[in-house]
DNA sequence: CCCGTTCTCTGACTATTGTCAGAGGATGGA
DNA sequence: TCCATCCTCTGACAATAGTCAGAGAACGGG
């Protein structure tokens, strides 16, 4: 399987390599033309190309310099943070732009264009899923700090998702608490994940003296759905129950969230009678974990 | 489908370029690294590697310096020519090359290593599937010279498929003739396409003076069958025949050579009477061409 | 054995890419 | 109001990447 997918790697960048030769037809530096294309049609925070891009803030400043002589952009403060600027695409920028677009345009169809229909068919089918799925092992999971922005936004997401979907909505100061304290090692965890540094999904663990810890907090986001996202948050939850010397996984959930009661059911989650008066919960799951299934974990995926 | 491919390659350079990373990480210039991990296990003639990585003479010749300084490689002349130069791995060399074979390992490790089993079956064959239609549409279709090395590859290996194919061998000499004249504008046509500069299919046209024509020496190699390539160089063939005023195409062809009749069948040849005395024939398709169908011909894949 | 060609190497460049330290304005909280 | 911090820009470099012309050895056909 490596092989298989180094030897794609080869073909791949070969093929595709091919669009920074079509970019540097335009007699710009490779970099410059790259830039022209990531700022996009609306200003945008130089910060936010630098963390995009991988740049020095000082390189950035000096190719921004060359765009603007060539008057293709205009940098100007940030109205509310002056200590940000932003960069906008002039209409000869937005012109240029157009350019590179077309050239990225008549690749993709120069690549299609020696194939049959059926042969098309396939090639975009099977580019599709490798996209999916390359997307899929790239998205990464940590540990977070409740307060953590990310963090937040994935509780205000997982909130407004049970509101919308259990019947008479979701009062979180009804439910059993799971506060940022409760989520914070050694009294807990929260785990987020993230693809291309957007938060996508979160779990949460609430550890109780017992040796026994409660799944909290399971959310993934509707763009990444059909990952697989679920079942790895809870995989890299239990293991690193199991680091903490926890022995026993319980969690409660609405009869609403069908795929998420899927989930537990084929991660060897079986029911139990109710052990706690959470008002929102129909199913009360319990899973004994494996104590020698130390934390294998999600390394960095590269 | 062109934003299919687009969106593709954007996913894909990200995650795939993280490999120039990890080549950059032993320190080396990236370059080099690419040198060394492209010259192999075999002493390599240097003008082999100019072509493949599209290198300057003199930017290779000084990166051999840096490398040889570094004693990872050795230069010598070729046995048989001294104008050619050969590069070798050192044990050194190959060393540090089977270290970047380990890093591009752990690469293709870390991409599937977040994904479950169904994942990486499924993440796999769609990469099988977009390397070999990638490889598909990349095969360039050219009219060639007969004399040419790639023309002659193409005929002796078709030859040589007819000799082990046909039940008692085949003799050129008993066999109509199609010589270089023959094949050679205005008299005829012979195309020949090439993967990576690597000849793997051929096919020709004798034309008559009556507006009829002959389709001849049609060639595909094993590497690259199921790419669609008989039928590409047929179609080339017959918009070229119209380009040059053929009204009807002819040709026979052998029993044993079963993928080539469905291939005309397909085509819409129709079978006829024998129109020829060629003893190794047992097959007679003719078609009508449609003099609107100009050349649409294959476009420089890029 | 001559001569045009092929192949590589050297010298002499230029351009791009990237790094680092520090200046200086703007912000936000103590 | 002060100070640490954030963000960007400038100066000063350094290394990599890439180009071009021409020298010189080796070859191959007449």
């Amino acid at each position: 399987m490596v092989d298989r997918v180094r030897r794609f790697n080869r073909v791949v960048t070969q093929r595709v390599g091919a669009l920074d030769d079509a970019f540097l037809d335009r007699g710009r530096p490779l970099g410059q033309a790259r830039l022209l294309w990531e700022i996009g049609a609306d200003a945008r925070e130089l910060r936010s190309l630098r963390s995009r891009l991988g740049l020095d803030s000082g390189y950035l400043s000096r190719m921004l310099q060359a765009l603007r002589a060539d008057g293709l952009v205009t940098v100007e403060a940030d109205a509310t943070d002056g200590r940000v600027r932003r960069v906008r695409l002039t209409p000869a920028g937005l012109a240029e732009r157009a350019e590179l677009d077309r050239r990225a345009d008549d690749l993709a169809a120069a690549i299609l264009h020696p194939l049959d229909d059926h042969q098309r068919e396939r090639l975009t089918a099977a580019m599709g899923e490798v996209e999916r799925l390359l997307a899929a092992s790239t998205v990464q999971i940590d540990a977070a700090d409740p307060r953590h922005p990310d963090a937040r936004h994935c509780l205000r997401a997982y909130f407004a998702e049970l509101a919308r979907r259990f019947d008479g909505g979701f009062d979180p100061a009804r439910s059993i608490s799971a506060a940022d304290e409760e989520l914070t090692w050694p009294a807990g965890l929260l785990l987020v994940a993230t693809l291309h540094a957007e938060p996508v999904g979160c779990g949460a663990l609430k550890l109780h003296p017992d040796g026994r810890a409660e799944v909290k907090r399971m959310w993934v986001s509707p763009t990444v759905r059909g990952f697989g996202l679920g079942r790895r948050l809870l995989a890299e939850l239990e293991s690193r129950a199991v680091a903490g010397g926890v022995h026993t996984l319980r969690l409660e959930t609405n009869r609403a969230l069908t795929e998420a009661i899927g989930l537990y059911r084929a991660a060897g989650y079986r029911d139990v009678p109710a052990f706690n008066d959470e008002p929102y919960a129909d199913h009360w799951f319990e899973k004994t974990l494996d104590p020698t299934a130390a934390r294998a974990g999600t390394p960095d995926p590269g």
